[in-house]
DNA sequence: GCATGATCATGC
DNA sequence: GCATGATCATGC
């Protein structure tokens, strides 16, 4: 069958995606589609590269367009409210074949081979629409800009790292940056082997973080980028020095400052009580104007969290995280839950002491939760669960002195493990999410906004300390 | 001095 | 009106 591009051309290949933008599957696509079963995720893909490009989807290691060595990718975007475009999630890639990959350099890696260049092709998704009448909105080639080409060079080394280790089943999308390992199969029992352990691990796909992504569509867009401060300000320095280098180095000389001290160095002037006071004096200890986005930071997801120590070493909270609905929590299961979502992401701590009623900069440190340490906070979700699942929130009520009542409730605290806790947080007792089931001790159908925290003492043990 | 339940302040 | 980061109050 001729087809309407020539495979060998690239130009040709882009021209004919391009005719694309602006309508659906169901428009462009020969009839014989509609016998196709198409339905479910990935299938966007699959109609796409048989009906409208003509060729039999493959798994190879080779990329799509072989020829001219280009992969075709497509991906949901979702609209925001003032009408700008984001991905709806992460891009995944070529699935990480643990056994080979140990062998490999990145040059040479099936990585570079089948991602150095990709034509990527966004589609609006919208609830309850079919797939086939989802509107295409961008359509571009696409290749790693240099400076980005070096911190995904990092990544793929992190991941290869500890497969080497025989770590292949404690990977984790926060060990990397831009380029995460994201599980990829249809539940928990997707494992393939590694090859330095004998523990299966799960199947995982090499992917770009959904912040990544956002910053391919507004290049694709042509979006400006004046609104975007670089830590990174050439290919140079990206080959030098890592992403956490650079930002340690920019902290190191306030270490041991206190916020007075390092506002008058900066010559800044900022109000201490503004709820953007620790993310301005950030940026201007980076080295960002006040009113840009770090692109690193956005790109890789990363969390920024502000700790005051006391002088003790035990900061002075805990660390909160957003409340959680009761009737969505018990229809999710851990793996893809909410909490261990966040919990998988990059995280930035910066340490403030209090000393002398001043706070002192202690130190910044980059910090995502070990493997271990996210089996410990799975049971802590999963009691967090069983307690709303079976109605028994509330175990009594307590009466101080004044006559005000409180109540003391079954959800997991300090004592039932040393990492994460679940907590009020709400505006009052009386601010509350519904309840899935009534609760059987106080009647209550729906109660106080509850959510998980971090221990200020796993806070200072596992992260300030080590 | 800490754990736990409760609440406040700011900013969008 | 609500999310988020921060803080308070009480009892052991």
């Amino acid at each position: 069958m001729k087809l309407p591009y020539n495979p060998k051309d690239k130009n040709s290949v882009i021209e004919y995606a391009k005719k694309l933008k602006g309508k659906s599957l169901r428009q462009v696509c020969n009839t014989n589609i509609l016998e196709h079963s198409y339905s479910g995720k990935g299938n966007f893909g699959q109609v796409l590269e048989k009906f409208y490009f003509g060729y039999e989807p493959n798994s190879t290691a080779e990329a799509d367009f072989a020829q001219i060595g280009m992969e075709l990718k497509s991906s949901p975007l979702k609209k925001l409210k003032n009408n700008e475009f984001r991905s709806k999630e992460r891009l995944v890639l070529n699935i990480i074949n643990y056994l080979n990959v140990v062998n490999q350099n990145f040059e040479n890696s099936d990585f570079i081979k089948k991602n150095s260049s990709i034509l990527l092709i966004f589609y609006l998704h919208q609830v309850g629409y079919d797939i086939l009448d989802f509107i295409i909105k961008l359509v571009d080639e696409w290749s790693f800009p240099s400076t980005d080409l070096e911190i995904i060079k990092k990544d793929w080394e992190t991941i290869t790292k500890k497969i080497a280790d025989g770590k292949a089943h404690e990977l984790s999308e926060g060990d990397t940056y831009y380029l995460g390992a994201c599980t990829k199969g249809a539940n928990a029992l997707s494992v393939r082997k590694q090859p330095f352990s004998d523990i299966p691990a799960k199947q995982r796909a090499y992917s770009f973080k959904q912040g990544y992504v956002n910053h391919i569509i507004a290049s694709i867009a042509n979006e400006p980028t004046e609104i975007y401060g670089k830590l990174i300000p050439s290919v140079a320095v990206a080959k030098k020095q890592t992403i956490e280098e650079i930002v340690i180095s920019k902290f190191k000389p306030y270490y041991g400052k206190s916020e007075e001290e390092i506002l008058t160095i900066l010559d800044l002037k900022l109000n201490k009580k503004a709820k953007s006071f620790y993310a301005n004096l950030t940026k201007a200890i980076l080295g960002i104007s006040l009113e840009k986005e770090i692109e690193e930071f956005e790109k890789a997801e990363i969390k920024v969290k502000t700790v005051r120590l006391k002088e003790n070493n035990l900061p002075k909270e805990d660390i909160s995280f957003p409340t959680f609905k009761y009737d969505e929590i018990v229809n999710e299961d851990w793996e893809n839950s909410e909490f261990k979502n966040i919990l998988e992401h990059k995280f930035l701590f910066v340490f403030f002491q209090f000393e002398n009623e001043k706070l002192v900069l202690r130190k910044v440190k980059f910090w995502n939760m070990p493997y271990s340490d996210l089996l410990e906070v799975e049971k802590v979700w999963a009691k967090t669960q069983q307690v709303i699942i079976n109605g028994k929130i509330v175990r009594g009520f307590k009466t101080n002195k004044n006559g005000k009542v409180t109540r003391e409730t079954n959800f997991p605290d300090k004592e039932f493990s040393k990492v994460s806790h679940v907590r009020p947080h709400a505006l009052n007792s009386a601010d509350t999410y519904p309840l899935p089931k009534q609760d059987k001790f106080t009647k209550l159908n729906e109660y106080t906004k509850h959510c998980f925290w971090l221990n200020n003492s796993y806070v200072r043990d596992e992260i300030y300390l080590k």
